[in-house]
DNA sequence: GCTATGATCATA
DNA sequence: ATGATCATAGCA
């Protein structure tokens, strides 16, 4: 398989999450088609976690992209981000669903991701997205489970694929 | 050093 | 609708 290279992570992140849909995220023995992704765009994103004073955490926002992002959601949940965007510019695009399984909080559950994933190049790394099948639709919704700039159309699901 | 809070999920 | 549960940020 294919995989993703950096060149495909540094465009915009809305684009890159739009293209993201139908890849394959690969983690060892473990692989699922992406189906549905959310972009956070960082600089005039509320939401994001990239958003206001810059700390020592969301520097990797500003960082190569291809980079995974992974943080610990309410004590429980990690979830699984991909950082966009050429270095000196936020973004990046949390992966929501995998397959069947939806909800951030489950897919790293299911990956088995943890903090130790956090920085990660996925360019190279034990963890890899590649490429996959294009033939479906590409619905756009608002985001959900936000406080803030919770209408924005940044949440990217793919409709009825021919997953692989 | 201590406290508030959050891009969630499961349960009632 | 609400509780579980902890890494990070912000402040004393």
């Amino acid at each position: 398989m294919k995989i993703l290279n950096r060149k495909f992570y540094a465009q915009d992140t809305v684009d890159v999450a739009r293209n993201l849909l139908g890849k394959v995220l690969v983690f060892g023995d473990k692989q699922g088609t992406i189906t549905e992704v959310e972009a956070y765009l960082g600089d005039d994103d509320p939401a994001c976690h990239a958003f206001g004073r810059l700390t020592e955490r969301k520097k990797i926002f500003f960082g190569p992209p291809g980079i995974a992002y992974v943080f610990l959601a309410y004590g429980m949940h990690w979830c699984f981000n991909v950082i966009t965007e050429p270095v000196g510019k936020a973004g990046c695009v949390l992966i929501q669903g995998i397959n069947d399984t939806f909800g951030p909080g489950r897919i790293s559950k299911l990956f088995g991701f943890n903090g130790e994933h956090n920085g990660l190049d996925i360019t190279s790394g034990p963890i890899t997205i590649c490429e996959g099948s294009h033939d479906f639709d590409i619905e756009i919704t608002p985001r959900i489970g936000l406080s803030q700039a919770v209408d924005w159309p940044l949440r990217f699901v793919a409709k009825q694929a021919n997953m692989i």
